[in-house]
DNA sequence: CAATAGATTAGAATAATTCTAATGTAAGAA
DNA sequence: TTCTTACATTAGAATTATTCTAATCTATTG
């Protein structure tokens, strides 16, 4: 097992310093903590209310107007998208890659669907001067009667 | 060219009223006034900001609470759907048959995509303990570069 | 370090929507 | 018809999600 001189535990945050910096984003102790959070491998749909409370969970301490900003950001630069399921929260999806959701409004829970796996026929072409910027499914789930 | 007695003009307005006591809701001059803005026929994407301005427009007067209140009672009555494409505003749908949308977010403009047009395979089956309530496809569509 | 562009923050402000509690009205009974 | 009342409407206050402001920090570079 190789590794650089740094500290094991480190490298993943040298990682997201490095994602930052690509996107034209200064790493600062927040935008590290909510990359951490968000970006440690498992693909995740948060909101930032529960974001701004996990990070506090864990001992950062960032303003919810932060978390906000950072999660725009973080969009702008790619790193994220939002899901519009609900009319009352935003989600945004660290899954950037095409895809589609389950959603089940009774737990507000958002569950990937691989985009590979779904083949979509017979789409009218877009109207005349606009181009398809990206095709999403959304299944409601309701409760087994 | 048949005709009960009553004019012409009514004839919409009586079908209106049979609608809404079919839906067990009171046909209330504000439910008449805004049912005839939504069910005359051409499927339509309004907002309640929007219908409300449209009525006022039309010489009715109700409140905007008003027709919150009304959105969301046809919507539980089926007379009408909600589509969510925008965290900022939502969209009442009177087309509430199975069918899909493109969203020009730069126009803020829905349009509709024929459901029986459409055919989509490879989802996987809903998690267990749930049932699939509804696909929902959103074309999301960008101004042609 | 010093300078500064960019970032964070508390709290005010806004936008959409919902709630409250007072007032009005549709519909059936008498 | 008029009475009764359950249901509906309303103005305005309240709530929720989100954004803005303008003051205070800090990452970065020299
Ligand atoms: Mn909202
Ligand atoms: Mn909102
Ligand atoms: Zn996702
Ligand atoms: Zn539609």
């Amino acid at each position: 097992m190789r590794s650089t001189g740094s500290k094991a535990a480190s490298a993943p945050k040298l990682d997201l310093v490095a994602r930052l910096r690509g996107a034209g984003l200064r790493p600062t102790r927040q935008r590290i903590a909510l990359g951490r959070l968000l970006f440690s491998g498992i693909d995740r749909h948060v909101t930032a209310e529960a974001l701004h409370l996990e990070a506090a969970r864990t001992g950062a301490e960032l303003s919810l107007a932060t978390v906000y900003n950072t999660l725009h950001q973080f969009t702008t630069a790619g790193l994220l998208r939002q899901v519009f399921v609900d009319g009352e929260k935003s989600y945004f999806d660290t899954n950037t890659g095409d895809h589609h959701h389950f959603y089940a409004k009774d737990r507000e829970t958002l569950i990937d669907i691989p985009g590979d796996a779904v083949v979509i026929d017979g789409l009218p072409k877009a109207p005349a001067g606009m181009d398809i910027e990206r095709v999403e499914v959304v299944v409601r789930l309701k409760p087994k009667a």
